[in-house]
DNA sequence: GTAAAAATGTGAAGTACTTCACACCCAGAA
DNA sequence: TTCTGGGTGTGAAGTACTTCACATTTTTAC
């Protein structure tokens, strides 16, 4: 594993293992799940990738997060009677993925306070980086969007390299443009006016940010640490 | 108290109470707490309304939530070492707050695997509202953004009219913008818009919404229970 | 009741973003 | 090699939203 800025996560959340249901293989392309679907089952990451998106009535596709090693995902309908899965799962990465029946974790949390504190901790952070975004993608318009995912994508996949911080997740125009709620021409407009002011580079899909500060500073980050602000 | 369509909240996280370190009473206008300042207690409404927001750097407001009976605010710093709030609660009516420690509550979650159930609920309702504004806010524009703002105005402080649904909260053009990442001036226009439309009516700062059908339509509204979908 | 303050209404000009249209570039398949 | 398709780059036109400026109405304070 490259030497990322990804703060460590607890260890403890992977004690969810032991009351996993089953482990599963899930190739790069394939639905985890989908929207609309039943939803009985929660997932705790063991390897790979998975984007986490929505899709609009019209076909458009917000992106919310990736989950890699140690993330939760599916856990939205958990504690309710909500029956359906609210958002979609799509592996960017084969992967191995623990599969954990919702009445399980609702059981063995209620008994196990040890477990129940770590999934609190959880989402408690889970849902900090939530309300943190919302500044961003609402108050300083696509800009803002754009240029806080980047922050959000370098304190989750970053890797330092001599010449700035690479982004080490190959990216679309358009896949970028999905988690700002923007077009992919108005993404490669803003993108290209970062290359040509020197911030960033590109190659291969991957991005460099040469000048992490110039975009910060554009929408008043107040660098709050990577548990607060990563893209998962 | 009025016959709002507000979902009965549990009455479990009542609860807390019982490890209140003490009662306040906040008047009006008061800020309960600030962005910045030292965060060591969470508060519980047992009377009044707070709302909480988000100050930006160039003075902007972003207004998130308002928080009545039963809620919990200044929930954010919990399980972390972050030391300081990161919104700030301003008492919107005369209330009854009780105040609890923070210490007090990340040890009862612990011992108390009823109390942290419960409490674990809460986080993934109120979690689950969050996300679900998301998408309203980012990808239908300004226009989606106070739509589903109404809507969410509705499902919590929405009173049943002959004529239509009451929201029984005085709101200015400007706080209601505030809700939407909006200004002053796009609201006037937009309210205006739906006035003509007759799919709304203002009378002393409330609204009353005659035709919540067509506001749900132009957002594509999923009809949400309303535990997925309020103000708070 | 009257004055002051707060909030609303509106239009014109400017900026931000989207949509559409199409050229181009590059990697992989035939 | 050429063909093909996915992704990028870009400009023109249109729409959405903001900013500014100011008139009017409503509310609050004395």
């Amino acid at each position: 594993m490259p030497n990322t800025l990804k703060p460590t996560k607890s260890i403890e959340i992977k004690e969810l293992l032991h009351i996993a249901d089953r482990i599963i293989q899930v190739e790069k392309g394939q639905y985890l799940f989908q929207e609309g679907q039943d939803a009985g089952e929660l997932y705790l990451v063991i390897s790979g990738k998975i984007q986490i998106s929505k899709i609009t009535a019209d076909g458009r596709e917000l992106s919310l997060r990736i989950c890699s090693e140690n993330d939760i995902c599916g856990e939205l309908t958990l504690f309710t009677n909500s029956p359906k899965y609210l958002l979609s799962a799509l592996m960017l990465e084969d992967g191995e993925i623990a599969v954990i029946k919702k009445e399980m974790i609702e059981e063995k949390i209620f008994q196990d306070s040890a477990l129940g504190f770590e999934f609190i901790k959880w989402m408690s952070d889970h849902f900090r980086k939530t309300q943190m975004k919302f500044r961003d993608l609402v108050l300083y318009g696509k800009k803002g969007a754009l240029y806080s995912t980047l922050i959000r994508m370098t304190n989750s996949y970053g890797v330092e390299q001599e010449d700035g911080i690479l982004i080490d997740l190959p990216l679309t125009n358009q896949e970028l443009g999905n988690f700002c709620g923007t077009t992919r021409e108005s993404t490669n407009h803003l993108l290209n006016e970062l290359k040509r002011k020197g911030v960033i580079s590109i190659e291969k899909k991957k991005i460099t940010i040469h000048d992490l500060q110039y975009i910060k500073k554009e929408i008043d980050c107040e660098n709050c640490p990577a548990v607060f602000c990563s893209i998962e």
